[in-house]
DNA sequence: CTTGACATACGAAGACCTTCGTATTAGCAT
DNA sequence: ATGCTAATACGAAGGTCTTCGTATGTCAAG
């Protein structure tokens, strides 16, 4: 039933990705041009990658049409927890918690987002009882 | 005044430093030793990687003795920020609540986790007043 | 002093990532 | 039909990461 085993996508992949996940399908020339304004690019460099990208199948393609339209293949909220994971596995030892107190310690938090945070908290209480 | 601007380590790069952490200064056979138990590998791709570790500033070599002894160069929670800062830039937009509530979410938090997230809530908001 | 155990240094192979140039093809306007 | 534009396909260069074999050096025991 494992539908999760795609590979860690790269930086350059996930840019895409993201990419793909704020717009929607999109073509090779949207992404290039979403892409190269923030940071200059080439469009064959682009293609390439999301041509392996497919081969891989982080992304699925659509042929129909002459530019071919790419799809993110899993939500980003999937690829969050599976980046997410990898890294508390890898450098906090598996432990959720000191992940997460580092990150409301360091990154400058919001009043609303900690409130965001305290209400999601009593919540898993809740549903712990 | 920039004390930080090392490169990330890679995933390799993590491991040893993580031995190296827990161990505090060690030389290339006891991080083998300890490597070797979870992960079978060659001695001489540990002692080749920290080498090129210390190349790249990441640990710090005493070559008093004759099996050099390494340390590494930032402390643990400094590259934990630094990678955590990494993750959140390139997969969250910055949204540092979105990453904290998405790791909550996932893993699974104890009951003694949740307070102790809740008691630094508490006392961040205090000292945002 | 010779040998064996164990250390570092080094080079190179193989895999992957990123980038880009070039070739080829498809569609459209003239 | 011809030629222009824009798309895909492909190959290869250059970089990094990981792995390992081999060479070389050092120390201590016999």
């Amino acid at each position: 039933m494992r539908r999760d085993d795609l590979p860690k996508p790269t930086d350059s992949e996930l840019e895409i990705l993201r990419v793909l996940w704020n717009r929607g399908p999109s073509t090779v020339r949207d992404v290039f041009d979403t892409l190269n304004e923030s940071k200059p690019t080439g469009y064959t460099t682009v293609l390439k990658l999301m041509q392996i990208m497919a081969d891989k199948k982080l992304v699925r393609r659509n042929e129909e049409q002459r530019a071919h339209v790419y799809e993110a293949q899993l939500p980003e909220e999937q690829t969050q927890n599976q980046l997410l994971g990898d890294l508390l596995h890898r450098a906090f030892g598996g432990s959720a918690s000191r992940l997460v107190m580092r990150a409301l310690s360091s990154a400058k938090t919001s009043k609303q987002e900690l409130v965001e945070i305290r209400r999601m908290i009593d919540e898993m209480e809740d549903r712990a009882k």
